[in-house]
DNA sequence: ACTGTAGTCGAAACCGATTTAGGTAGCGGC
DNA sequence: GCCGCTACCTAAATCGGTTTCGACTACAGT
């Protein structure tokens, strides 16, 4: 098997004790001795046993990634995974590992709090889920840290969003500008992202005396192209169809474009679209999506920093959200009217 | 804190040991016993603590995934982040938690192998790296039961992957069935699936006696857009272009459109393409990609089930690959010549 | 009454580390 | 020569489980 601090002692002809101060920079070791078992440790390939250390010192720098997969994409969710890739940079880089974390361990059903317990988690990345869940609820107000993305739970956990509010407000400003004035929104089911990207739609449309028909607020699926395509088809049977149409994400926007092509309806010349996000593809396909560009990596990014942050310090005042920007991106699905 | 085995025993009126025996369905422990064992420890909120059981045991229950993100796309990668969704739903059922394994823990460096043994996983997932690595291949030839996707190491470790084989050849009968003659096929750096895929359209080729020409083949970058937008523009100023290109995976069959919509060339019209995966995006589209579909979760539920093998039936001999078959997506980017 | 044998359970070692409390050596000061 | 102080190291407890081995009870067999 490995090397154990055991074998490391006797091959140093010192306690084990000893072995464990001087790797740990105690200062009741002298430095030629210190220098010597490093020295040793590094040509015996010895490094030590994780769960050993995790069991005597309750640190098992691991993070435990809530990551649900249910009716949910999860990993095959562009958006979560590029967060999570985000994430996993910046939180390898602090030296911390992630694991997912689901309800089931061994041969039982486990609450994902008592997941976390089980594996002794130093934290937890709560994105990608149902935040009203009970399960998920439990979690985010337990003594676990934890940081939670695009959703903010009062007072037990910060957040990294991303600027929803600004950015449907610079959609809805340079729709706009291009002269549209029945503007549709699709927006997803019920969460904070989908009120954030509301209450911004209204109060930009009434700041710009746009009229807001309730015909034209449709609910939609997240990552859901048949059900925007759906919506799509619902709008433009309308007596007086939107001239254009803001959907929940990119991927909407494709189930929108799929929806047009089979009304027979030119993207930008008969009905423009717009979806959000940013995703790749929507960049490389023709015509161009227009949509609004989230930092994800950085999203991520910051959420590994503010669960460290809540980790190491675990006495700080909550920080505040953190709020991320992203950019316009004007495609050519939204033409000049 | 969490509750202990001690303290259930206190509350049992019982020794550790009997409890952990009566919970690990030990023989010697009546049944009267085990269930009110049982019982208590349910209303205590009891589960074992994952780090003492496996210092003990040797057993974490945790499996190492290798998934590297350097210049790679790692979790944005569509087909990778495929085949781990159906590696994690299949390993999760199975009672196993994952972890990704990098070179970085603590304040120093590891090696891929060196960490999984620090955390003691019970296995490791191989995927999306380069497999030619020395890291890679220290960890695959160790004691550590791994798992590789689309790669094959010698008599070291089983492998799911996909059937690259007949995909090729179908999709060639199929784009010679429309009446194409001159095919290219931009493929991918140097990496078994390209060489399976190589070697497959050339044997297709020759099958259907069509000539290959050396001019209409080209070195591509697997999920690259850019590149592959720059093998189009390439094979277009030969002075005989082909009619029809293959390319390395749906990612490049995007970049190949981007670089026709600036050539001016109509997808079908002027030149055909097919990409390879069968990604969503591409069948929300339009034109509808053509393609060979992947079955990416099922390669990856493959893999779980080979890994399991390995960790409880360590002595059972060693697997032959698993292939999974995929299907041929005729879609709208490849028309009759 | 004595032995044998299931059937149950407990004591203690052990996994590999960390950490507290204590021990020894050397040396200066008086 | 004794005290006290540093500097350095060791012994042992501890974390929370698992597992080996032995002990005890009750009952059947002789």
């Amino acid at each position: 098997m490995a090397v154990t601090i055991k074998d490391l002692a006797a091959r140093c002809g010192l306690s084990v004790s000893a072995i464990s101060k001087a790797l740990n920079n105690y200062p009741d070791i002298s430095e030629e001795t210190r220098a010597h078992v490093r020295k040793v440790a590094a040509e015996m390939g010895y490094f030590p046993n994780a769960q050993a250390r995790a069991l005597k010192t309750n640190r098992t720098y691991n993070i435990g990634v809530v990551y649900e997969d249910g009716n949910r994409d999860g990993l095959l969710h562009n958006f979560f995974a590029s967060v999570l890739d985000g994430f996993k940079r910046e939180i390898e880089a602090r030296g911390y590992d992630i694991t997912f974390i689901n309800r089931n361990v061994g041969r039982g059903q486990l609450s994902l709090l008592n997941h976390c317990k089980y594996r002794n988690m130093d934290g937890a990345l709560i994105a990608c889920v149902d935040f009203y869940n009970a399960d998920v609820v439990e979690l985010s107000q337990s003594d676990v840290p934890c940081v939670t993305i695009d959703h903010l739970f009062a007072a037990t956990c910060p957040c990294a969003m991303s600027d929803n509010r600004t950015g449907m407000r610079e959609l809805v400003q340079y729709v706009a500008s291009l002269g549209h004035r029945r503007i549709a929104f699709v927006h997803g089911e019920h969460t904070s992202v989908t009120d954030t990207r509301t209450s911004s739609f209204f109060e930009t449309m009434n700041a710009l005396n746009l009229p807001v028909s309730p015909a034209l607020l449709v609910q939609g699926v997240y990552h859901s192209p048949p059900s925007n395509y759906a919506a799509i088809k619902q709008l433009m049977a309308l007596a007086e169809p939107p001239s254009c149409v803001l959907l929940t994400d990119d991927y909407a926007g494709l189930g929108a474009l799929d929806a047009m092509a089979e009304l027979g309806l030119v993207p930008g010349r008969d009905l423009s679209v717009a979806g959000y996000d940013g995703i790749m593809v929507g960049q490389l396909m023709r015509p161009r999506l227009t949509t609004y560009q989230q930092d994800t990596r950085k999203v991520g990014g910051e959420a590994a920093r503010l669960l460290v942050g809540r980790i190491e310090r675990p006495h700080d005042v909550l920080p505040p959200p953190v709020i991320v920007p992203g950019k316009l991106l004007t495609g050519e699905t939204v033409a000049k009217l």
